[in-house]
Parts: C-alpha cells; structure tokens; sequence
DNA sequence: TATGTATCTCCAGAGACTATAGGTTTGGAG
DNA sequence: CTCCAAACCTATAGTCTCTGGAGATACATA
C-alpha cells in the first residue's frame, strides 16, 4: 500500500495534481487507511501512469476520461479509441505547423537586430506593429 | 473616432477582450464619449494590431507589456527588444521539438490500430498505459 | 513521548480570456 | 421627435489544469 507522496514519487505527479485527478474522476477515489489518508496499490499506479503519460501527449481531462471508460469495456470494437488518437494526431500536426510558421518570422525578426540600434529602428517592435512586413499569414 | 464595436471589428479581436487588455494595462485607457463608451483613434487600433500579432506569436502578456514600455523609449538601444523576441524564439523551437516527438509517437499508436479489433488488444490503450512502448523520452 | 514530516480539507490564484446579468446609450426608421 | 433594437457599460463568475497556502490531523522515528 503507497501513500500519497509515494506514488507522487514514483510517477512525478504532485501530490494535489493526484487528489485533483481524483476529482475530476479520472482516478477512482482511494481507500483509506484509519486515519482517513489515501492508500494506493499498483493498479493505482499503471492508472496514474497512463494518466500521465496521456497528458503528456496533450489529451485533455475529458479525452482521457472517455479513453478510461472506453478501456473499461474491453470487448468492443476500438474504433472510438482510435478516433480520439486520430484526432489528436491531426491537432498535433496543426499545432506544429502553426509553430514552425511563428519561429520563421520570429527568426526574420531577430535576425535583423543586433541589439545596439535605437529602438526607433527596430525591426522587431517594427514588425510587431506592421502586420505587413510579415512573409506569410498567421 | 471609433467604438469598441468597430475596433473589434477591424482587428478581430473580440470586445470583452479589448476591455480586458486595458484593464490588464496593455491599452490605455481609452477616451469617453458623452455617454460614457469608449471612443478610440487611428493610434489604438495600430497598438490593437500589435498587441494581437505578439499574442498570435505566442508572447505573453506581461512580454508584450514589457515591449510596449520599451517602444516608449525610442532613443535607448534595442538590446532588451531584440533579448525578449529572442527567448521567446528559444522557447518556440523547444515545443516544436516536442510536438514532434508527440507526433511520431501518436503515428505510431495510431498505426497499429484500425479500429476493428477489441480494445482489450488495443494499442493505443496499451501504450498510454505502459509507457515502456514508446520509442523516446517525452 | 515528543518531534518533525506527511497528510487531510477547503479555498484562492494563475493566465488569457469568455460569458452572463442588469442597466444605459446610440443611431436609424417611421 | 419618438421609439426601438442593437450596441455599449460595469461587475462578476466561469473556463481549464493545475498549484500553493492555511490550519488541522495522522504517522514514523528517536
């Protein structure tokens, strides 16, 4: 039986990140030791892990809530699972497009500033201000 | 002179969040008309268009503050200007690279998955359980 | 037993908006 | 000129995913 502390040790996950994962419902609520403090067992672990790990892939709370329920009724088709995965693949992918634009200009922006002109000059707030020296669109 | 309508509408930037920008000291506080609205100039919708396209670049809040008071100082060298677009340039290409790995590895969840076998074998759930199977760190 | 660390609950805050409620002003049609 | 709908005002609360603090209780070790 883990406390608290220690399964946020052995995940990284804080310790009001797990009772606040707990709220929302993506952990079900502990058992109790008498002194009313949450014990934990490896089940609990692989579920906080896999919590974890979809977060870190950018799922959000209710994506992952229907994954857990979807995992819950293992003899159905996976169709819906790999839907949700699906998609965020494809928002990922967006994301990183979006991204790559924005270091493009970024890079243009500072490259034309060397740090020791007058502010009057600078291309950055230049730029900043006049959407029109832009390369692309964003 | 334009209302907080029209400035909305030439910069697409939604009306409530015209308000909170100059509450949050980004906009000064515009002029009042009779009745009390706001009524803005040439001068705000340029600073508008600043402040959206450093948001629409990923600065923040209290980035875009520090740029504005620095515009305000035409006659000093840019050194802090080009110093912040050029953080915020490190902080960009640090998220594309893990958004990629975020999308090599979804690839390859989703890939083995074609949604017509039963979750309990399904990978995209046993990776996001047991993160063993990914290829890299993230 | 005493002490120090860990845990409990509840509540507030961060960031960047967004939405609602309830009231006032504006601008155009009749 | 009057009327009405649309736009505006303020103030407040909610969103999302945590994170941190206060004050009280439990646990582990010397």
């Amino acid at each position: 039986m883990l406390s608290i502390g220690d399964l946020s040790k052995r995940t990284g996950v804080k310790v009001p990140t797990i009772r606040y994962y707990e709220q929302m419902g993506l952990l079900a609520a502990a058992e109790r030791s008498e002194g009313n403090q949450r014990r934990y067992e490896r089940q609990d672990l692989e579920r906080l892990a896999f919590i974890r790990h979809a977060r870190d892939l950018g799922l959000d709370i209710s994506a992952i809530r229907e994954l857990i329920a979807l995992s819950q009724h293992p003899h159905q088709p996976c169709g819906d699972v790999d839907r949700i995965a699906g998609d965020h693949l494809v928002s990922v992918r967006e994301k990183i497009e979006k991204l790559k634009k924005l270091e493009q200009e970024l890079e243009r922006i500072v490259s034309h500033c060397n740090g020791d002109h007058a502010i009057e000059d600078c291309y950055v707030i230049r730029s900043l201000s006049d959407h029109g020296l832009c390369d692309g669109e964003h």
